[in-house]
DNA sequence: GGCTATCTATACGGTCCGTTCCGTAGCGTC
DNA sequence: GACGCTACGGAACGGACCGTATAGATAGCC
């Protein structure tokens, strides 16, 4: 784990990058949250403090790289298919079982967690992290709009928010068993909401 | 603030009571969720460290008094009226006008974060707090069931999970201007797909 | 070969944690 | 009226963590 690593020169050091960050999210996933403090992860990582002020800014920025790397292994691209409610329906499941099946989970509760003590780790999570996830649903709800899926004008924010809501709502109640059987219902409730004349389906 | 507060013999001094709700709150309001330690709270009630641990065992305890003390002051109980779906959406867009007009919201934002980090803080949230207006919730909801508003048997957990989702979605991410103008609309969302033959109308 | 950037290690002053002990004060009881 | 009980505020404790500063060793880059 600690193994005598120093610096490699005028340059940034890949294992001492990997090590952190292993080091992140093992605190996270054995201590929760709580474990996990910029002092602990150097002692583990046998890292230095300033090289993790060096690079990670704050302990949200942190977290945040540990998601990333995370979700870079484990979620594929989705790929569109026939029906943009199952597509999205997809989308939702998938982020919730690796919500469920691998750390990434923990490291997403703490960094909402940080969010509302910090105000730069809350325009992060919202402005960097969220922004691509709603942008890339925001698509979804558009092309079912265009083929008729839905009505054309559908409220695409409430949608999202009931949606993500209820993901975001189940994983910070700790009650994230079970949710990814329920999305399907919940994105189907939102698809049916947008048709024409119902509550989604907005004028013009 | 301070002004010569002392034991007043055998019983509970309810100005010390209040006089640390009372700091919590101020600190809340003033600094986030950061501002408000046990250290500090203590300091600005002009009260001791072991006062406060004598009474909350620990911040979330705390902040959730806090929390209950703005609600007993500020949201009158709601009478049943004759549509279900109108009670339901008076009763979250009034908890929405509740967290954006007092220093409630910030104080639930403090505990959901809490919550991430303390095992307890979460069993408080959770099988406390949250299982009241769940129950009301769903109370509710079972009377629009009865009187055939709605499907006999509805999804009244995804129902609710949609609606109280959406509403910490926007609270947790700083987008709470607007919510309870959403709300009707997701609210409205959740009944039209509770009816008959809807994706959460269930069978049996 | 000199410059530069990285890394570990250590130490600093500071805040907060949760607890302990102390002296003071008033309620209720005998 | 004396006494026990409990509440209160103050001070201090050891410990953890924060974010920063300094120093020295390493090795790539020009």
């Amino acid at each position: 784990m600690t193994s005598a690593r120093a610096s490699i020169g005028n340059t940034r050091n890949p294992e001492t990058h990997a090590a952190i960050l292993d080091a992140a999210e093992a605190l996270l996933a054995e201590h929760g949250y709580a474990g996990v403090s910029m002092e602990a992860v150097a002692r583990r990582a046998g890292a230095g403090k300033p090289t993790l002020y060096r690079w990670w800014p704050s302990k949200a920025a942190l977290l945040m790289e540990v998601y990333e790397r995370q979700k870079s292994l484990a979620l594929a691209e989705l790929e569109p298919g026939a029906c943009a409610q199952d597509d999205l329906t997809e989308f939702v499941t998938s982020m919730i079982r690796f919500w469920r099946e691998t750390p990434a989970g923990q490291a997403f509760r703490s960094i909402v967690a940080e969010a509302q003590a910090e105000p730069a780790a809350l325009r992060l999570l919202r402005d960097e992290m969220l922004a691509r996830g709603r942008a890339n649903a925001a698509a979804i709800i558009h092309r079912a709009a265009e083929t008729g899926e839905i009505a054309p004008h559908p409220d695409a924010e409430a949608m999202m928010d009931m949606i993500f809501g209820a993901a975001w709502y189940r994983l910070l109640t700790h009650r994230l068993r079970g949710t990814a059987e329920e999305m399907p219902r919940i994105v189907a409730a939102a698809f049916a909401a947008a048709r024409p004349g119902g509550p989604l389906a907005l004028p013009g």
